[in-house]
DNA sequence: ACCTTTCGAGATAACGTTATCCCATCATGG
DNA sequence: CCATGATGGGATAACGTTATCTCGAAAGGT
């Protein structure tokens, strides 16, 4: 930069005012500032204008995997772009090790502010970082424990929208496959379901299943709630990774058994018959954590909030499968 | 850190070393200089060290689609946390007007390297940079008219593979749907079709059709394939979207039409038949990149080579259905 | 007892920006 | 013709680090 001014003739100061288009300055002087610029190759460093000015304009995502279908993430880049932020992302790898590492090195960073898909149940290294003024918002899940701004979706509406809609397609035994209860999401749907079945009058003990997603287990869980004296006729999937692997299971069963899959995805409308599933909404998940996140920037005092965002159930055919008499 | 320094009794220096475990410093005085720390809440400000230091140890990734299956980037993911260097990552959105705004953003942010994959066909906004010392390598696609390392496909290689996998199995017209060819993987997918086409001395006219992935289109593609006096037996598609599509539109025909797919996804195995694919290597793609931006990084001068990854065929079933008679 | 070596720690100067303050220069009004 | 703004531009001090240089003190050898 100092170069760049002795090229031009002019003050450090000035070709501040110039690369920051400050209406000051002659346009002969703009001039001669453009062409040293151009003749020496200057580039601004923003290290140093940020270290300056206190503000990054950046927006750190630390999302479960950067490399798989992630709506949220596209929404929030959209919202941030259209806000003026630049959005860096990064992945935890469903780690929390990892995830604490990418959080605390976007601090250091300081990033403007964090959108984080939280991992595991102790957030505590987040504690003087908040302190510290970090804005941050959880999207899918929340940070227990702590008091932090939160975008969720209406789990416990989805399951229900699915079992009542099968209820109504005359289905009695109705199985649930789901994800690990230590993940926040898979804990909130299996209690869902849970109360479902509690309310409904049914037994829980073959309907119910969860644990990780591994093939075996999902061929297991899909062989008991199918077999024995009362077969479920009906199946409901915690995520969308269940749903590819319980219909690999079924095989050529998925014309007899009722199926709903929480979550869309771009294979709903590829398979005999189309799945009907539980949709997210989320775009309005990514809009109101980059609102929200901007709010706590603008002010750090604005009241803590948890917004829940209503789900969609989207009848494509696999859910309206009658019950196999 | 001038408190720090001043709650602990120590210089400012002092302070800085214990941060960066010198280990020049006595037992009992890093402890001080701890409390202190921990005390005051003092987080380190990645921005000023990176200014003194010149490097900051982060390397970018300007991605098509940050939200979508991209296993190249998960393996730079991979491959640069083995090298104790930050990915962070932003969606170009396929619009060379954004690529330029994250990749200039990239610079001005002083990422010690960037990985790209590019769009379009002007990329002369980097000319200056890479003046200027940018390290940066090129996937999936390269930098037109640039000398810039590069990281590909053998694509030629991949259409060569499929084409002769299914005159293996009989197949005598074989057709191509493609992607549009502006685009440099399916133009360079296409031209090698051709070059199949003609070495085996079939007709082109009806069995090669390239352009948007436009559902519409695509059904039109299919249709005129398998229509006619001589109706192709086998098809062979440009992209996993593509293979998706086709699919959706041969419907109950996918049992008696041959299909090998470029690029392997989650769902070749979840169809029936499961799809035959030329699969790429995706985790040598992504390692190699980050060889070669941190060879760049460490030395300038490397020669600028591009790399060319062989790709597999997996034979699956739908690339081995015989030719209807 | 004195000199040398080693080790720990402090003062100061960068890194590349921008903001504050101040001073020229010029046109305008009294 | 001089005072008064207004306008454009320059010197200087931060922002929060780390590296260089220097110095003091303690330990060990002759």
């Amino acid at each position: 930069m100092v170069d760049v001014a002795r090229e031009a003739g002019v003050a450090l100061r000035t070709v501040s005012r110039v690369v920051n288009q400050d209406s000051t300055v002659g346009p002969e002087l703009v001039q001669r500032v453009r062409a040293a610029i151009a003749d020496l190759g200057y580039r601004p460093d923003e290290r140093a204008r940020h270290l300056r000015l206190g503000v990054t304009g950046t927006l750190g995502a630390a999302v479960r995997q950067l490399s798989h279908v992630n709506p949220v993430l596209r929404a929030v880049e959209r919202a941030a772009r259209a806000a003026d932020l630049m959005v860096l992302a990064a992945s935890t790898e469903d780690d929390e090790n990892l995830e604490r590492h990418v959080v605390e090195s976007m601090c250091r960073r300081r990033f403007d502010g964090i959108v984080l898909e939280p991992i595991g149940d102790d957030h505590g290294y987040l504690v003087p970082e908040l302190a510290a003024g970090l804005s941050l918002v959880a999207v899918d899940r929340p940070v227990l424990g702590l008091d932090v701004d939160c975008v969720l979706s209406d789990n416990r509406s989805g399951i229900e929208k699915a079992y009542r809609h099968l209820v109504r397609h005359g289905h009695d035994r109705i199985a649930y496959i789901g994800d690990d209860e230590r993940i926040y999401t898979a804990r909130e749907r299996a209690m869902a379901f849970r109360g479902c079945v509690a309310a409904h009058g049914g037994p829980l003990d073959t309907m119910l299943h969860t644990g990780q997603v591994e093939s075996g287990r999902i061929r297991e869980a899909v062989r008991a709630a199918l077999s024995g004296a009362a077969p479920a006729t009906a199946i409901v999937t915690g995520n969308a990774q269940l749903s590819v692997e319980v219909l690999r299971h079924l095989g050529a069963d998925a014309v007899d058994v009722a199926l709903i899959g929480f979550d869309d995805s771009e294979l709903a409308t590829l398979l005999r018959p189309d799945l009907t599933v539980v949709a997210q909404d989320t775009d309005a998940i990514g809009s109101t954590a980059i609102d929200m996140l901007r709010a706590r920037i603008a002010d750090p005092a604005t009241e803590v909030r948890t917004v829940t965002v209503p789900v969609e159930l989207i009848t494509r055919g696999s859910g309206e499968i009658p019950p196999a008499t």
